[in-house]
DNA sequence: CTTGACCAATGACAAACGTACGTGTAAATT
DNA sequence: AATTTACACGTACGTTTGTCATTGGTCAAG
């Protein structure tokens, strides 16, 4: 598919927020911002223009705003960066991250139960 | 701890090789980087000279040759980094993250397996 | 000794990134 | 109506990152 170039990490925020909206304008993603972590106006207007020319978002003009919407799928580039990361950091094998993110900090009994859940369906599909 | 900037991409995937080594001269780095992602000499030769200046490797002087070691373990980068990909890309949740890497990717039955194992493990240290 | 063939260290540079300013326009306040 | 406030947009700028050219030193062959 249309190779895009990869997002930075800013960029990658103002995405997530904007498939949260699934629409929005510059404010309103901007609000949505979490205050522990609050971008500048203009920053999140000039990552949402950059995703825009690096083709992950479109706009459309509403009134005097430009209103965002997303391009591509959360779960195509959750997939692109993952797997940068494993290859970079893990030399492509992905079971050690798994293992890290198991390990790493204490996840709630509900947590697992989740994952095994998850564990078992892929059995099931074999 | 004292705080270092972080990784770049290149960079990580430097220090991914010279872990490995424990202690390695430029050119084994480059040795060791696969053939089917090859680094330029030079271009490990500049990422071991910034990882040094940022605080995650020291060197010494063997013959007329630096010898690089690691100063940061892999755990450490590793949960700076996977922390801050969570943060952004799935606002701070990581179950999504492990359930991606469940679902996106077929992994093997002996995969599952450990992963099964992992989760005892954890179940009962609480 | 000179030449040539490496190889290591540094310097340099364009592009990408994070951040923020200045300008213009609509809306609100006096 | 005049003045202030709010807001959207493009432009800009210092820094980091990816990439490579140049310089300088060591050794082997002629």
């Amino acid at each position: 598919m249309g190779d895009r170039p990869a997002l930075s990490k800013g960029e990658m925020e103002v995405a997530r927020l904007l498939w949260e909206l699934e629409e929005a304008s510059v404010r309103e993603v901007h609000d949505a911002s979490p205050d522990d972590r609050k971008m500048d106006f203009t920053v999140v207007q000039t990552y949402l223009r950059r995703l825009e020319s690096k083709g992950y978002v479109s706009s459309r003009l509403e009134g005097r705003t430009k209103v965002y919407r997303p391009k591509v799928k959360p779960r195509t580039v959750i997939r692109e960066t993952v797997d940068d990361l494993v290859d970079r950091l893990f030399a492509g094998d992905r079971l050690p991250l798994m293992q890290h993110l198991i390990e790493d900090r204490s996840l709630s009994d509900e947590d697992i139960r989740q994952l095994r859940e998850l564990l078992d369906r892929m059995e099931d599909r074999t």
